[in-house]
DNA sequence: CATGAATGAGGCTTCATTCAT
DNA sequence: CATGAATGAAGCCTCATTCAT
């Protein structure tokens, strides 16, 4: 049956591609990537049929990768400041782990060559942050705010912030619990009776 | 005083760029620049040595151009929550009324062409930004948050606004309100019960 | 004596051949002619030892089929003009059937892949027709021009009448006439009875 | 003004490549095509666009050629048969002169990268043989045949008939007057008693 | 013997930059 | 100083052929 087309590769493929286009660009040649997979020229385009493609699959999957960070190990039973506080540790220390990975997104989020459906597709990705963040709204000063504009909103804070952790790794966590707090200032409810707020 | 003809040609050279890469990104060819200039093919290259010396002018330019719509009319006399209202409604009317300016922008802001030092440039150009909300963070709940870190949050959140602004240009007011409040709300101090603070 | 398997799968290929090289000409891709066929990519490779080598197969296929074609059914008692009429008729119309098998043999006539060798192959295998014309070319007014002239000057109008026939379908049987007529005056020894000829 | 198109270094390229295609067919590569005419390879493509828009130009300067070649001096006075026997040798002189030329023809005459268009213009350019030849036809015993159906035959016997000239130089006048009186036979008036006719 | 992934040599074309005019 | 043709280095992608399975 001839050699299938290994998981390995492609993944070995995707993994030089963050590397060299977090480095590059997204000018970063195919032949490149595909020399530091360990593939050759053509192989390349056994897996993915165009340098668009490639691009397109990276982004949904970075993006899908940072969801799923996101949202692991979410205490389900906890109240919604602990399952959000949890969430936003557990995604901006995952990024700030990424930082090749947070730059090739960069890139990718900009270029004319990702798709409205791939935009989608990675959307849709990260809907479980969307429905933990829409309880945070709805309850809060921005209850009148469309979702999608207080999401987008925390994830530029969430951005900046993952930028600051990578800049100064020793504050990472203070970074991380400083913004936490702005953002909750921005979105949450007053806490009233609790003076430790 | 008037701007020579040279000036001209640089101006009309950049805003042919801005046009093209707002639309292209940035593989757009200088050719196709200096085309959309009516300046022939080889003119650019006496104007600007290398693509790359235009990107980061552009970058510059794009960058001064901000701070400046940023700071216009500012009511230097009043305190300082309505010098920063002014500041941020001007900031963002201007951007968001400038969307390939915009796009330009978010393509060179992530390119590797543009420079440490232009970067640095253009941070200065935003230093009569940065001496408002210096004064605003250091009295208020970010007080001991770096500038630097306050500023660039700022920053996110404002461009994000501006995307909304562009998307919903009829609720652009609105949207920007929306999101001044917000930013009061992380940064600023809390306004108890007397309203002239 | 059943065709092998082995057989069945390189008349596949040929098929699949004639009809892409029909299309596309002969920079179709032996990987399209392999799915056409059913056959794997690699395969092919194990019934044509080289994409020239199916090329060669299949222009001496093509030739041999056409000679077969013309000389099926001759009536072999009849006079001269009785079987050369019968030959040009059954050529012409088997061609005019077959708009693919001469759109590829055009391409392959032409190519630089075709050796000396197959093209004398070819030739051989159109011999039954060359003895015809030899007996017609003995008696008339060119018989002191070379057979091998004759011979071509005859498949050059053949193959312009098919063509011809290809393209106005419900006037084939005339087109077809016309040219033999043409042929014979020609070639043809002057008949000298009937005087509106 | 900068250095100006010039038509030498057209001219240049088109002679490359009628030598190369003639030697090595269409797959003939442009690299090599622009290094034969001392052009840089990207130069190739400021005088054409893409290979195939040189492929069709080369078909349609081909084809003119032709059909200039056979009218040239045509004698206008004399009657028909003078006129028709003048324009048959030229045509075919000009064509065994032409060997590559004529490789180069053959290949580009059966490629998908001609377009319909360029046939269209290629046809045009030969109007004054056909012109010629719908004289000759109204009167003979084709007279009830399309007249293009009865050129592309009086084509088909040419072209035939020049490979024979190429292969046989020292015969190639008396090939040529061998196929004309057979033209003749083929679609001229019988010429009964009187010689003038 | 079949399969189809892997290889890697080119091919066409683009484009920043140079330079003759 | 302007013009735009010329240069030639890449880049993406295709494809005949090989080879691991």
């Amino acid at each position: 049956m001839a050699r299938s087309k290994s998981d390995d590769k492609q993944n070995a493929i995707k993994s030089a591609a963050i590397r060299i286009i977090a480095a590059q660009g997204l000018s970063a040649p195919t032949a490149l990537i595909a020399r530091q997979a360990d593939v050759s020229n053509g192989a390349l385009f056994t897996y993915f049929a165009t340098k668009a493609d490639l691009l397109n699959q990276l982004y949904i999957d970075l993006k899908t990768e940072t969801g799923a960070a996101a949202l692991a190990g979410l205490p389900a039973k906890s109240d919604l400041h602990a399952q959000i506080s949890h969430m936003w540790s557990s995604w901006l220390m995952w990024a700030a782990a990424s930082p090749e990975k947070r730059r090739a997104l960069a890139h990718l989020s900009v270029s004319d060559e990702i798709t409205a459906e791939s935009r989608q597709v990675a959307h849709h990705a990260l809907a479980g942050i969307g429905d933990l963040i829409e309880k945070l709204r709805a309850s809060g000063p921005m209850r009148d705010v469309p979702l999608r504009f207080v999401f987008d909103l925390m994830n530029a804070v969430a951005e900046t912030t993952v930028d600051f952790m990578i800049k100064d790794p020793a504050g990472a966590q203070a970074h991380s619990q400083t913004a936490f707090e702005a953002v909750w200032r921005m979105l949450g409810r007053r806490r009233l009776a609790k003076p430790n707020d």
